[in-house]
DNA sequence: CGCATGCTACGACGCCAAGTCGTACTGGGA
DNA sequence: TCCCAGTACGACTTGGCGTCGTAGCATGCG
């Protein structure tokens, strides 16, 4: 999975924020109230993120929907992970990790923890 | 921090794997065992990664020798606060990121955050 | 002292991804 | 049938990365 460019991000950012699925026209309108920008720079955008698996597209009458394969959150986990994959020692990394994580984070991550632990035990 | 391109990431896997400071010569023959390689395209990129805050370089005689700033593990752990910092609910990734991690990892995430509470404890 | 040797500094070139469009085509609705 | 929105296709530019060549400079050795 690779790195998104600036405008790329932007996209995601605006379809995630969208809890349905979104035209060319529908996110075009939205970056237009903040830049000029054509609509088939968008057009080609979404395309190539389609393309690279992170948007799927369908048709709606004659136009193309696209929604988010991953959940913005989702994709944040998969970063991570891959990030993760890279260490050569993933306890060591793990532990800087948290190390770096402000108090509130850590909690957060032991409530994950148990509610991922509960949930296999349910199993 | 940007993502690093092939031989970038290369290079610093060698630096790392290395214990101490390292010369463009080093690491240029640690690469043409494998590939035809030139001496400045190794210093290029080393060069670049210093420049970038990967590297850290200083005169040894008449040659700069290059260390890593970051052990690979930390190195890791900032990628991933890096990653982290992309989500909107911080908490759901890390649900996600606990959910898609082995039960091993899981483990070594609890022992890490048992550690950082430990040393949180100690100061 | 002068030259060879080994580094560094500087810059060049190609490739590819990403940002940015223009234009031609096409299927429905008026 | 004709127009329009949307798509398909492709073109151009910029910047990062991989890849070097060459010139300059210091140092040790004959």
């Amino acid at each position: 999975m690779a790195q998104l460019g600036e405008l790329e991000r932007t996209v995601m950012e605006r379809v995630w924020a969208w809890a349905r699925p979104v035209s060319v026209r529908d996110v075009l309108e939205e970056l237009a109230a903040e830049r000029t920008i054509a609509y088939t720079t968008v057009m080609t955008i979404m395309e190539r993120l389609a393309r690279k698996g992170l948007l799927r597209r369908q048709l709606d009458g004659k136009a193309y929907i696209y929604s988010a394969v991953l959940t913005r959150e989702q994709h944040t986990a998969a970063l991570m992970v891959e990030a993760l994959a890279n260490a050569d020692d993933r306890s060591a990394a793990l532990v800087h990790f948290v190390n770096d994580m402000k108090p509130a984070e850590a909690d957060a991550i032991r409530r994950a923890l148990a509610s991922a632990a509960r949930k296999q035990r349910r199993r």
